[in-house]
DNA sequence: CGCGGTGTTGAGACCTGTCAAGACGTGTGG
DNA sequence: CCACACGTCTTGACAGGTCTCAACACCGCG
């Protein structure tokens, strides 16, 4: 159920298996949510976390000209809304981009669990740590990084992100973004989404078709992003 | 000394007297760094964590292109890499925009101090999130608005976060970047910056002037930008 | 007094956006 | 089974925002 979660924990520290039980026992249910759903909104009261366990997941922004702005992708094994634990609201959207399968974590029950184990409140915080190094990583995209550039770095970011949680085959993974959703991610239009996409492909640096993304030339790929996969700190260290 | 950090978080909740006696006696000792010096390098093991007192730092990436991206201002009273206490090694550097003085904090007390007390803990969690979204917000901005709105909103920010640490003369305040550094910010270049600002002041939006920026008409301002502060979370509860 | 950093201005190029239309695929209802 | 609608993908023409390159003004400082 919850393996990915503890398969992410574990590529930054170690989790003994009494604070594995503990966490198993901080959550309280199951939920599913169709694709297209909000699943936590702006600006309400939050009482619970949710651990996605199945699907993708958004963290969106509306603007007043009718456009978005996604800020972040969540896969299975990710915490989406833990920031929420210490916030209490969100300042933007979760959305589920698919159908989605997920985790509630009562916040009276993670403030037991985390007081009971400071060790465990280090690697959470450093969990949402590692949320705003995607964010830093993205803003020097959106900043500097030309379209093709920004577009190569972000697929070489989710193949790192979903193969430590064993959603990769080889370089090549599911990818049920449309061209108006990626192009959300990268501050682009979804038409020049289309033709970028195609110069990566006329670069025989990727494949996409239906709903899958296969990487032809990682290492081109990871040049032409400019990629370096230290901002997601893959490192197991005392915390 | 650290008034302006107590300020900070006493604006999002209580800090008990006791508490306030525990951070400062956390405190190692103060530093001084003059203008455009590396304070933390990304990269480097780290085993203490800075507070700054006075001036204005950055958080910088350096592509290889040349250019560089900031990805978040820090002002008095900010704990400038609190998310090294966990990370451990930063994915970007801190620079000293001005001269600055700051405050050291070795992670052994931090750690000490933050066992100690769970809800200090829950509080400068608190503010590594709030760094977060306002990671998320400069996001959205170079994603989403173009070059005129983009500055606004970021004047608007800068105003609303010297405030609470009472570095405003009403909506005025020293401003220390050169077009350079504010194009680093909003991903723009120096010549843009340039012209952006005029249209700025054309509007008699803003007056920008020996190192300073008087806002004339912050309504305005926060129109163009779309800036609305609840991503800031100046908002006392129970964390 | 000269120098380097910063701010300003102009001309032209390029990247990305807008608008519009058509192709394609999939699901639904008749 | 067909007809249709709808979302998504694709393509073209054109507009506009931002960048590059270059030159010059200004100013503080050694």
């Amino acid at each position: 159920m919850i393996e990915a979660h503890l398969k992410k924990l574990r590529v930054r520290d170690d989790i003994s298996g009494e604070e594995e039980e503990a966490i198993r026992s901080a959550m309280l249910e199951v939920r599913e949510v169709p694709a297209d759903t909000p699943v936590v909104r702006h600006g309400r009261d939050l009482h619970e976390s949710i651990l996605l366990l199945d699907g993708w997941m958004a963290r969106t922004t509306a603007m007043a000209s009718g456009h978005q702005q996604i800020s972040e992708l969540q896969f299975c094994g990710d915490f989406v809304d833990l920031h929420g634990f210490t916030l209490k609201r969100l300042d933007h959207n979760v959305m589920a981009i698919t159908d989605c399968r997920y985790a509630v974590f009562p916040h009276d029950r993670l403030r037991h669990l985390l007081e009971k184990h400071p060790h465990l409140t280090r690697v959470y915080w450093l969990m949402t740590n590692i949320d705003a190094a995607i964010h830093r990583e993205w803003t020097v995209s959106l900043g500097r990084r030309p379209a093709p550039s920004r577009m190569a770095h972000l697929f070489c970011e989710i193949l790192e992100r979903l193969r430590i949680v064993g959603q990769t085959t080889g370089d090549s993974y599911q990818f049920p973004l449309t061209q108006q959703e990626l192009g959300d991610c990268l501050g682009l239009t979804s038409v020049h989404v289309n033709r970028t996409l195609q110069s990566l492909r006329r670069q025989k640096l990727i494949e996409v078709a239906k709903g899958r993304v296969n990487i032809l030339d990682l290492a081109g790929l990871q040049a032409l992003g400019e990629f370096e996969d230290d901002y997601l700190y893959f490192e197991k260290r005392a915390r």
